[in-house]
Parts: C-alpha cells; structure tokens; sequence
DNA sequence: CAGCTGCGTAACCGGTTTGTCACCGCCCTG
DNA sequence: CAGGGCGGTGACAAACCGGTTACGCAGCTG
C-alpha cells in the first residue's frame, strides 16, 4: 500500500512518514505542490495525504489536479478554524480532512476507515526490486519466476521487511508488528517464521540473498 | 432522503433539523439511544446522525444496533477531544464523524460527501461475464442455463463479489457487508452461506468453478 | 397445525499453519 | 579449552481453517 504525504512543514512530514512506515505502509513525501503533483503521476499511490498551505501548489489545485485523473482516495490537512477550507476541499473532490494538530493514532484510524471505504481491491500488488507482493492474493513472486503462496504470518512479516526494505528492522519490531504484542522471550518464533519464509522465497535457504540476518534484526536485500 | 437526527441537546437538534430541513430532507429526531433504534426500525431512513453522549443507549451502541441490520451510512458527533471515542466509532462500523462544536455548513458539505460515497456503491454492473444477477427478482442465471433464486443473503454476498469480480474479497469485509457485523469470530455463517450458494449456482459444488475459496476470503472467477 | 424455507449453530474431518522443543554449529569470552 | 549465548534446522503436537452434514428454530403458508 502507497501512500503519498504532500506538506511543507517537515517535522510533520517526518512524523507521518514515521507513523504509517510502522504501520506497514510505503510512504513517498514531498514537500511542495508541483512535487505532489510529480511524484503522484510517477508513482500512482493508493492514497495521498495532502495539507492545504504548501508553497508552490496549494492543497487544492494539487487535490484537484489528482481528481482530474484518478479517484484515489485523498486526506487533506487542514489548520483548525479555517472551516471555509473544509468545504472547499470536500468540493473539490477530497474524501477526508483532518485538523491540525492530530494525533498519530487519529490519523492512522481515519486512514484505515477511508481505505475500507474506497475498497482496498483495487490496491495493486507492491513492488520493490525483483519482489512483488500480493497482500490480496497472498503471493509473492520474485523476479519473473514462479509466484508463492504465503501463509498469513509469513505475508505480514515480509510486508514489515518489505516497507523498510534495505534497512534491518529490530527483532522486537517485528515480533511487535507480526504477533501484535508479546513480551521478550519469544525469539524463538521470529527463528521459526525467517525459516519458514526463506524455505519459500530463497533460491538457497541456506545462504539467503534476500532476507539477510542482520545484527539484532532482519533486512530484506533488493538491487 | 430522509436522516434520522439522535441528540440529547434540543437546542443542537433543533439547528441541525433546521440546517438539513432547509437543504431539502426529510428530518426524523430522537433525544435519545432507545428513540433512535425504535425510529430507525420503523422509519428505515438513508443516513443516521448519532450523538456518542446519550441517555439510555449511547451512540456506540446504538451504531452497533443498527450495523447488526444495516450498511445505512452513520456520522458520529462527538466532543473535542475524546480521541478514543473517535476511533472506537470508526471501529464499530461508522462512516465518518463530527467534532463539537461544528457549523451547519460543515455539517450539511460533510454530509453530502457521504451520501455521495454511499450513492456511488449503488452502481454495480448487473452483468458480469457469464453472470446476470437480477436484484429484484432476487435471481441469477448463469450463462443460457435456468435462472436461480436466492434468498436475501445470498444476493448480498453474490453482489458483493460481482462487484469485485476477479478479485478476491476478504472474509472479514464479506462479514461486514453482508451482516454489518464487526468483525469477529462469525466465521461460520460466512462459510455457511458460502456452502449454499455453492450448492445453487455451482455445476459441482464440490469443485467449485465460480466462486473459488482465496487466501483469507473468496473471489468470483469470470471469464 | 404440519410442512417448508431461511438461517443460525454445533460437530466432525482432513489438511494447513503455527507454537514448542531439542539439538546443532558458530562465535565470544573467561 | 569449556561454557554460554545466539541463530539455524528438523521434528512434532496443538491450534486453526475450510468444507460438510446435521439439527434447531422462527416465520410463513396451505
């Protein structure tokens, strides 16, 4: 799943960047309208976070240059009071707005119920590298070979790596992100389930060339 | 279109009634969480506006009531602040939410915006592939072979997966769809009427050659 | 009222997935 | 060099999942 954050203001940015990143979301930024407006064509994200005041492009003409080619979802940011913007941008075609300033949580709720809303059918597989991932279908294929059924761990452990792919991610956020809560010492089932997912993707289990072990972590390998 | 309004506040009642009525709908008003399910069975309106603080039943409760019979779409009014609530209601199946206090103008645009999303689902293509679904007659026919009548369920869960044709639906968004459920452990009432609807419009339902058992859900195969 | 239909619930079966344990080899350190 | 920590591996049992059969109950209808 892409998302595309538009906002000037990088603190923000790197916030939300931050928020959905952990959430298993790839996240493409930038920083100004008319990059908005580049990235969005160059990248075709499945949901594009936009604030109103940016320099170059504001809010509204990037919100309504995404309208006149796609119906992808659009979250628009706005500052608390200016309720004017609010119908404008539901005018122009915006599926949401949230006011600054929000909490992560917030955001990441009113994300989810828009991407319910809008049917994540038509979420196309992600892709990073030779690996291309289902989350609908379940597979994976990597390169042009064969593609792989995953079961449901598997698939959630490899969107984790996936999301952050070329950076190890710590055992412990895995742990978090795969089984959802869990204290310390269950180690042993990261081992097992690395395992079982190498078994399936590398072409050698034995010397993986895809999902290396990292210090204090995992890291998915792509050119 | 007719909204049904469930505040304790007369005075936020009577603005919003006044707000909507001059807009053009038709307002039905409840102070309360036990008026408003009464007045949703017996008036069955398009939209429901629910306050979350409520004697009697409260707004999540009453969202609960009306999401175990219906998809009806549902705004919450809530208090600034109570973050929780909001994700709560977004949880329990509600379409979108308002923070107190808010201006009629907000209200109506945010409304609107909802009834458009809620009207633009209403366009499923009749006729996809081999399959002509008749939502009146409640029947189906398959390619040139005799038509089939199904009953109220299975017409929702066949609609839903024509309208995703070729792709696959998960269980838990079946779930919601066709029982408005929250997600849960009622698993057995989808693979239930899954196993139905097989027996009906299956050449052999042992082999399934239409509606096919996918990763985490099932998806309709056309040609 | 008897029978039918629609639908929720329970129980069972076989296959898959996941959790657990035991053991191996490697590296690091006392 | 012995021992401990750590990742990898194989084996096995428990839990889970989808398909299926069976039953119960409510509402309708002749």
């Amino acid at each position: 799943m892409k998302v595309l954050i538009a906002d000037d203001d990088a603190e923000l940015r790197a916030l939300i960047a931050f928020t959905l990143g952990q959430a298993g979301y790839l996240v493409i930024k930038a920083s100004d309208g008319h990059a908005a407006v580049r990235l969005f064509e160059a990248e075709a994200p499945d949901l594009v976070v936009l604030d109103i005041n940016m320099p170059g492009l504001s809010g509204f003409q990037v919100c309504e240059a995404i309208r006149a080619r796609s119906r992808v979802p659009v979250m628009m940011l706005t500052v608390r009071g200016e309720e004017e913007d609010l119908v404008r941008a539901l005018g122009l075609g915006a599926d949401d707005y949230l006011t600054k300033p929000f909490s992560p949580r917030t955001l990441l709720a009113r994300l989810r119920a828009l991407l319910r809303r809008a049917g994540m059918e038509s979420s196309p597989p992600l892709a990073v590298g030779r690996l291309t991932l289902d989350l609908a279908e379940h597979t994976v294929r990597i390169g042009a070979a064969e593609t792989v059924r995953l079961t449901k761990l598997e698939l959630r452990l490899l969107q984790m790596l996936l999301a952050n792919a070329g950076h190890t991610v710590s055992s412990e956020r895995l742990l978090m992100q795969v089984w959802g809560h869990r204290s310390g010492g269950d180690r042993q089932l990261l081992k097992q389930l690395v395992h079982r997912l190498r078994q399936k993707i590398e072409a050698d289990p034995a010397a993986p060339a895809l999902l290396q072990t990292a210090a204090a972590g995992y890291k998915l390998v792509v050119d």
